[in-house]
DNA sequence: TGGTCATCTCAGAGTCTTCTGAGAGCGCGA
DNA sequence: TCGCGCTCTCAGAAGACTCTGAGATGACCA
């Protein structure tokens, strides 16, 4: 797994050290930025996977931060971290464009885990699907990474990697993919000939045959 | 605006008819299910654009539930309702899948301000593109809404319409739209013939000629 | 009004995608 | 080990998609 980038947007030096210590152990690649431009600045010119930004902030206040990278089409998950409890608070931090908020002082395991269903969840929902140690990217109909050149799929090649990746541990029947596939087709025998056809772009690994019974995704 | 539909999970009566009411009020078309089982169903049977599940379910428990949901592949963001305010299971609720998480009692406007925030990033990155009173949806590429069947678009359809629609007010020339959708087109006739296939599959009115200059959104 | 240029419409060639069917190869039980 | 059925591989037909080019139609200006 290679490790998120993840932009933290803290200007208490010592608690952002602490931080980012704490999020690099937690397997992030960690860039700090100490006020609000800095965080804009790197917002905008590189890519991550989630941000972590205080809202109390010098310069640019937190939530005013959020919603200028929203008005440049900036979708990145962020994190709002506030000193403020207060209903009124909690609900401009959100309504400015922030996926999610914590009071301060805050558990160490809530953050984590609320990170990882940022995670989880914009992955989901960008239209991408986890593949090991590969991506498929449903809107281009690609698969990316693995240190490799990205590769085209056809329509019914990504559809049925999709369906397979959706449930990496189950085993499909040939009758099951191809109700969900191929729904036009004549007999199970399409479902085999495209396993094939992503087994020769992706290698053989990719899906595994369960012998007699079906098909499920390879262990990457 | 269409009213957003919404499922409700949640067993005790008397907040299930408080919550559908104020959510109803908000602008939501509200579904209720007393229990996880027909939350479940109606989860997989229809389509909503967000559900709000309580944790302490009869049958089925809600954290449960969400994981049933995500691994038959509902992707619908889901904000879990709970009475306990424990660590452990804040943590083990968004494991599970959920996107949010409000521990009751809660206020009002902030279970608003936090659906809110649900429906815009997932509709945002979901991949749909809005299209005045329909939607493009670029993973299925397929234009839905607008009281009528869906329109099936090829990839370069699909691929122009995003262009056109990602920025409605501007015009775009044919050399741009030749630049950015068709690099290896020969001349810019292609353009004229896709604007031709859109309005064909579309009608006449989503793409407008600006004479001399180029093409641009219609005005829907 | 007439000329000119831009735009629209569409047929057809080339390519990619999808599916069928058939032979080769393999796994598993007898 | 043998035989049977399952699986893999692949060629080719049918159809969809992409792009070209050319004639018909329409917009704009003198």
């Amino acid at each position: 797994m290679v490790p998120a980038p993840l932009l933290l947007v803290e200007d208490d030096i010592q608690l952002a050290e602490m931080l980012g210590e704490l999020l690099t152990d937690a397997g992030y690649a960690v860039d700090t930025a100490r006020d609000g431009q800095r965080g804009l600045h790197l917002a905008l010119t590189r890519t991550y996977t989630v941000m972590v930004v205080d809202r109390g902030l010098p310069a640019i206040e937190g939530a005013d931060l959020v919603r200028r990278l929203r008005d440049r089409g900036v979708a990145t998950p962020i994190l709002l971290l506030t000193a403020l409890g207060t209903l009124a608070d909690r609900v401009e931090g959100l309504d400015a464009g922030a996926e999610d908020y914590l009071v301060k002082p805050f558990e160490v395991d809530e953050l984590l885990a609320r990170l990882r269903a940022l995670v989880r969840r914009h992955a989901s929902a960008a239209g991408t699907v986890g593949l090991g140690d590969r991506v498929l990217d449903l809107h281009s109909r690609r698969v990316l990474g693995g240190g490799a050149d990205p590769v085209e799929l056809s329509g019914r090649e990504c559809e049925l990697l999709r369906v397979l990746a959706a449930q990496p541990r189950r085993t499909f029947s040939r009758d099951d993919l191809l109700a969900r596939i191929f729904p036009d087709a004549d007999g199970t025998g399409v479902v085999d000939t495209y396993v094939y056809y992503l087994r020769r772009k992706l290698g053989t690994g990719v899906v595994q045959t369960v012998h007699g019974v079906g098909y499920r995704m390879g262990r990457a």
